[in-house]
DNA sequence: GCAAGGTC
């Protein structure tokens, strides 16, 4: 007998093999320059004698999705045309020999064991890798060997206990692989060409206008952020300090103590800052009419500071671009060469966690070599070792990121980022620091203050971790009860200060928490956006941010001004499609039939977009020729607050006030000289977006300003600074937590007029959440179409962990526990039963999730509450809808989205109320059913109707009646 | 001349 194994990339094939052949197997080369073929025997068990194994790997995907020959020219037909064209998917070229080499190696194996990583992406690769094995040996069985980490034990055991490929999750990426394929086409094509059309210099230029699913989301980040910045308004507010001058040894500084033992002391507000000048200066007058302060509290206690987390992808790509200053992409290519040297482990991995089975000892014991922290790792060796702490994350395919092997002739950044990498796991390996925080509270006529301060007694992983800082801070002594006279009462006054543009570390972030491109693609995204320039990368000091350019903003503001309730410039469509490919994974819907609703209503997008172009391309071009535009970029001041992450950062303008009438001095001149600069910086970047936003200006002005509030719990002073809206009096709350807001749809359609619940924050604020409820049917929850909010992180990598999970989900004989048993969720809660209120064969169905309340927490655990596998439940969802539906296009067991009823596409919709506005576009528009490509695009210009384009203006003169392969004017 | 996802 003999079995072929094949991984997905090479080194896994080597590790694999080595692992069963028991030491080095032999191996010869591949028809690939990097896939190798290992040969040895292996015993399985229930098989007679030895088994001849070879094992091999492919190097990711093999083949490639593209519009056949009749579609690829740009002009062969309309940009529409792309939601319905055929799809080819062959062997991408750099794979031929890869195929070449399955095919020959296939000839004379019994059986396939596919070895790839086991997540979604894992399960179509080997999907691609059967369908190429089976060029040659068409019925040859398949085996599924899963594993989640390169160890002996779990190797032999996946070989032994081989399960089924998982041919729902090869579904789902053929649907992704599908939907961004064509909208991705579509809309890049449409949008250069019209663009083009409207502006000659992107004509001239010939510069893509690209669009993606990724892509815009991305560069809609970069301009929410910029918009927020120039919007800013500032709000002043205003704080009382305590200052007190103390000898080390205590009391009031003597004349022989030397300098470095005296301290000054800075009691801080327990109010944080209020909002109104009047009170904080009634409050300061108390104090000063009784200034003695009293010491309240003295309390020592002990702190840590944590050491890091086992190191992921996205991690590595926010910290290194953040401490090391490269960009996520170059750290990412860094890496991948670091691992392809041996340095450094694998470096696209999502996992926080090591494995238990992990061989630390080994690991640490090679860096023991190293000049710099050699004395350290034999530390860890000799007792210091303690395992690292564990993250949330396990993509069950690859371990946090380590060194491999000691490196000592790297330079340059190669150097920089093998230095942190290893720093960072000796520090994992580690201790936390310790040390001793001391917090003295005081009061002053009942107004209370704190001081704190820090020793620190042991600096464990940050003797080895040294981009971590703990700064210590020695207060002079403090003894309860006492009372003493504050050196100074000031007041002060402050701004909240604008958001600092975004650094790509923070895009890095933004995008990986809202599931925008994956560990391995998200700085692709990002260096795609800059390569498009709708973004530019400027540097300010050492660190870079990130500011659209004129075009991204135009862009960005042309398609919000469609008000589309799905903006195509915000994660919540690529959010759609990942919840709609777990439906596949769970066996709620087919692949067609998710192909066909997402191409369908992309599709009306697509159409309303289209209509409405020409208002997109008259933004664009507002801000192409507006000679105050990009301006706003530079203008705003970037890099001030560089120490402080955080996105309403205080400024902390003047002292607006000091303890005393001698002090005025002192405190005047500065007072004047930060007003000025606060208040003219707030009005300045007012004004610059005035001036060049036009009509937005007025929307700016009436938006409410960030508001910051420091004030402590035991606030009772400052009414102003509650937040408004907060109080959720009737409304349900948002993912956030928060009081959701009503609102109205705007969109023309069946929906108009209708009330929602939506996100109370503004539109631009990156934290704003996309919760969506209809006001009518609050208490019902409607699917994911009507916008019910998918999970925010996508599982790039998600099936299920261990063996018997994965074998319950995965055998179609299943053990599927009967219902009213008491189920788990994967986060180990008790699940809970809720009915699916979504219209279509399931509605009225009961499932089993997640136990926690908050859907955003709630892990990925989905069970029907029937005695149903999930094969058998998948039939029952297609053989409903597909009778439901009409015509060819799969079936409608949604709602159409014309007229919200369910049976129906909206393509096939006789529901004349279904276009109440816009009647320039929607009335007229014609019916895709009834026009679908055939045949060859020759025959594209007799269909009537359904794809845009001819009827909806040629993309080039933007006239109507005829393609613009025929415009006359070219 | 379009996308995003693997990997090298």
């Amino acid at each position: 007998m003999r079995i072929l194994c094949v991984a997905e990339k090479p080194s896994i094939a080597k590790s694999i093999a080595g692992i069963l052949a028991g030491g080095h197997p032999s191996n010869r080369p591949g028809k690939d320059k990097f896939c190798r073929n290992y040969d040895f025997q292996y015993r399985m068990p229930g098989v007679q004698g030895m088994v001849d194994m070879t094992v091999t790997s492919v190097r990711g995907h093999l083949t490639n999705a593209d519009f056949g020959p009749e579609y690829k020219a740009w002009y062969s037909c309309s940009p529409a045309d792309l939601f319905t064209a055929p799809i080819m998917t062959n062997l991408s070229d750099d794979a031929k020999a890869i195929g070449l080499n399955l095919r020959n190696e296939a000839r004379n194996a019994d059986a396939l064991m596919i070895w790839t990583d086991c997540d979604r992406e894992g399960e179509h690769i080997g999907s691609e890798i059967v369908a190429e094995v089976r060029k040659v040996r068409r019925n040859i069985r398949v085996m599924r060997a899963r594993f989640s980490a390169i160890i002996d034990s779990q190797i032999h055991a996946a070989c032994q206990n081989t399960v089924e490929l998982d041919w729902r999750a090869a579904d789902a990426v053929e649907s992704r692989i599908q939907l961004d394929l064509r909208i991705g086409a579509a809309f890049t094509r449409m949008q250069t060409l019209a663009l083009q059309n409207h502006i000659p210099a992107l004509n001239e230029a010939r510069q893509v206008i690209s669009y993606g699913p990724c892509q815009f989301p991305t560069l809609g980040f970069v301009v929410d952020r910029y918009n927020k910045v120039i919007e800013f308004v500032p709000e002043l507010f205003w704080l009382l300090q305590l200052h007190k001058t103390r000898s080390m040894s205590g009391g009031d500084p003597a004349p022989e103590d030397p300098p470095d033992q005296i301290r000054k002391v800075v009691f801080n507000w327990d109010r944080g800052h209020l909002f109104d000048k009047l009170a904080v200066e009634i409050l300061r007058d108390l104090c000063r009419a009784s200034p003695l302060a009293t010491v309240d509290n003295v309390n020592s206690k002990q702190t840590r500071k944590w050491k890091p987390y086992p190191l992921t992808t996205v991690e590595l790509q926010k910290s290194g671009s953040r401490l090391l200053r490269l960009t996520p992409k170059r750290i990412l290519d860094i890496a991948e060469s670091l691992y392809q040297k041996g340095f450094l482990s694998y470096p696209r991995t999502e996992t926080d966690q090591y494995d238990k089975e992990f061989d630390f000892n080994a690991l640490i014991a090679k860096q023991t070599a190293d000049g710099a922290w050699g004395g350290i790792a034999q530390r860890l060796l000799d007792g210091a070792f303690e395992r690292p702490r564990n993250g949330r994350n396990n993509d069950k395919a690859h371990p946090p990121i380590h060194p491999t092997s000691h490196a000592n002739n790297l330079t340059g950044d190669d150097k920089r980022v093998y230095d942190y990498v290893t720093r960072r796991f000796l520090g994992s390996c580690w201790t936390d620091a310790i040390g001793t925080q001391t917090t003295v509270n005081v009061s002053v006529a009942g107004e209370k203050f704190h001081a704190s301060g820090l020793v620190i007694l042991q600096r464990n992983y940050l003797e080895v971790f040294t981009y971590d800082k703990w700064e210590g801070n020695l207060l002079p002594p403090f003894v309860r009860g006492e009372t003493f006279t504050p050196t100074r009462l000031e007041m002060k006054q402050g701004a909240t200060t604008p958001p600092k543009l975004l650094t790509e570390a923070d895009l890095v972030s933004l995008m990986d928490k809202n599931g925008i491109g994956t560990d391995a693609t998200i700085a692709e995204h990002i260096a795609k956006v800059i390569e498009r320039q709708y973004v530019m990368s400027v540097k300010e000091g050492k660190t870079s941010y990130l500011v659209p350019s004129t075009l991204g903003i135009g862009l960005v503001e042309g398609y919000n001004q469609l008000n589309l309730e799905k903006s195509l410039c915000k994660p919540v469509l690529r959010r759609e499609t990942e919840f709609r490919m777990s439906l596949i994974c769970a066996g709620e819907r087919t692949k067609a039939e998710t192909i066909a609703e997402s191409v369908n209503e992309y599709r009306e997008v697509f159409a309303l977009t289209n209509r409405q172009f020409g208002r997109i391309a008259e933004t664009v071009l507002s801000y192409l020729t507006d000679p105050n535009a990009g301006q706003e970029a530079r203008a705003v001041e970037i890099g001030e607050h560089d120490e402080d992450d955080d996105v309403d950062a205080i400024n902390l303008i003047s002292d607006s006030d000091s303890d005393g009438d001698s002090d005025d001095g002192g405190g005047g001149p500065a007072r004047g000289q930060g007003a000025a600069r606060g208040a003219g910086r707030g009005r300045g970047a007012a004004s610059r977006g005035g001036s060049t936003r036009g009509g937005r200006g007025g929307a700016a002005a009436g938006r409410a300003a960030p508001r910051l509030d420091r004030s402590g719990p035991d606030n009772d002073g400052g009414s102003k600074d509650a937040r408004p809206g907060s109080d959720g009096s009737g409304s349900p709350s948002c993912l956030c937590g928060e009081a959701a807001v009503e609102r109205t749809t705007n969109k023309a359609g069946a929906n108009q007029g209708r009330r929602f619940y939506a996100c109370a924050k503004p539109m631009g604020d990156p934290s704003k959440c996309d919760f969506f409820e209809w006001a009518d049917t609050a208490n019902t929850r409607s699917g994911f179409s009507n916008g019910s909010a998918p999970r925010t992180v996508p599982a790039k990598r998600s099936v299920p962990a261990d063996t018997d999970e994965w074998s319950s989900n995965m055998r179609s004989t299943s053990s599927w526990s009967g219902s009213g048993s008491v189920r788990r969720c994967d986060c180990d809660l008790q699940a809970v039963r809720r009915t699916s209120g979504k219209s279509g064969a399931n509605q009225g169905r009961s499932f089993w999730t997640c136990g926690r309340e908050s859907i955003k927490l709630r892990c990925k655990f989905f069970e029907w509450d029937d005695d149903e596998s999930p094969t058998t439940s998948t039939r029952a969802v297609n053989s409903s809808s597909g009778g439901g539906g009409g015509g060819g296009g799969g079936g409608a067991s949604g709602a159409c989205y014309r007229c919200g009823q369910s049976g129906h596409w909206a393509s096939d919709c006789t529901n004349e109320q279904r276009t109440t506005a816009n009647a320039s576009g929607r009335g007229s528009a014609p019916k895709r059913g009834g026009a679908k490509r055939r045949g060859s695009g020759k025959t594209r210009g007799g269909g009537s109707g359904g794809r845009g384009g001819k009827d909806d203006g040629c993309f080039r003169c933007g006239k109507k009646g005829h393609w613009s392969s025929e415009c006359p004017g070219t």
